[in-house]
DNA sequence: TTGCTATTGATATATTATTATCATTCAAAA
DNA sequence: TTTTGAATGATAATAATATATCAATAGCAA
């Protein structure tokens, strides 16, 4: 029950080689340029068993479908832009003991999205 | 074409009471206190003219449906108890000069996210 | 009060993302 | 090579929200 695929090999390369993470629509198109049969139902097969073993990870925006990055990536936050729609990782991170919250709170994680204009779609002065 | 409606009185009181975010079902929960006859669709229809006239707006979480809670909030950020799925507002903000993004990248607004236990849900020790 | 019509309640329908189905294909063991 | 069943591709089915429909109700102006 582990075969490797033509379909399975071409998912992850996209993956692993895009530096930011991908919808499942774009994983699908560029996909196609290994394997032009690739549907959307293999992707999202294939991205489900990629995540189960550990190799990806789903990343999350308000509102949005999951997009897929790779698992074991430093830490680090995202970056949406608000007019090609891209999500772009921001290698940092913020201190915990700047984060507020009401006694006897605890906190487990964080997810910080900043949203503005990445530099091909900033407008030129 | 504006009628002051029972149902739309319960529905902004609810909010404006809550001092959290509500999702529809919380909203139309508490709703019926004021109005039992209280409609999931007027709810929705009431939401969507509350945040068209600038009174209420939506709270976007990863992967869930929409909260809804007062506009003109002070800056403020989003707790969510993992346990009781609550979210509560946190009266703060993180200063922009600690975020870095690439060169050339410009920050409109961001989102934070923080996930953990409420103090009802933390454990005693 | 009456009458008009915006709003409501109940429910059907639309939307969007994801999963299930199943005949066909193909990876890989023999 | 041949064989076998896991994986694929095409598409139907599901799931979860949110919107549209429409007869009945109820604000509110006269």
């Amino acid at each position: 029950m582990e075969r490797n695929t033509r379909q399975r090999d071409a998912i992850l390369d996209v993956i692993s080689g895009a530096g930011r993470p991908l919808s499942t629509q774009e994983i699908l198109a560029a996909g196609k340029a290994a394997v032009s049969s690739l549907s959307i139902a293999t992707v999202y097969r294939t991205l489900r068993d990629l995540v189960a073993e550990g190799h990806i990870l789903p990343v999350k925006l308000p509102g949005e479908a999951d997009r897929y990055e790779m698992a074991k990536l430093d830490d680090h936050y995202h970056f949406k832009c608000s007019t090609c729609s891209k999500v772009f990782d921001i290698h940092d991170s913020i201190k915990k003991n700047n984060l507020h919250v009401p006694r006897n709170f605890v906190i487990d994680k964080y997810d910080l999205i900043l949203y503005g204009q990445c530099s091909d779609c900033v407008p030129k002065h």
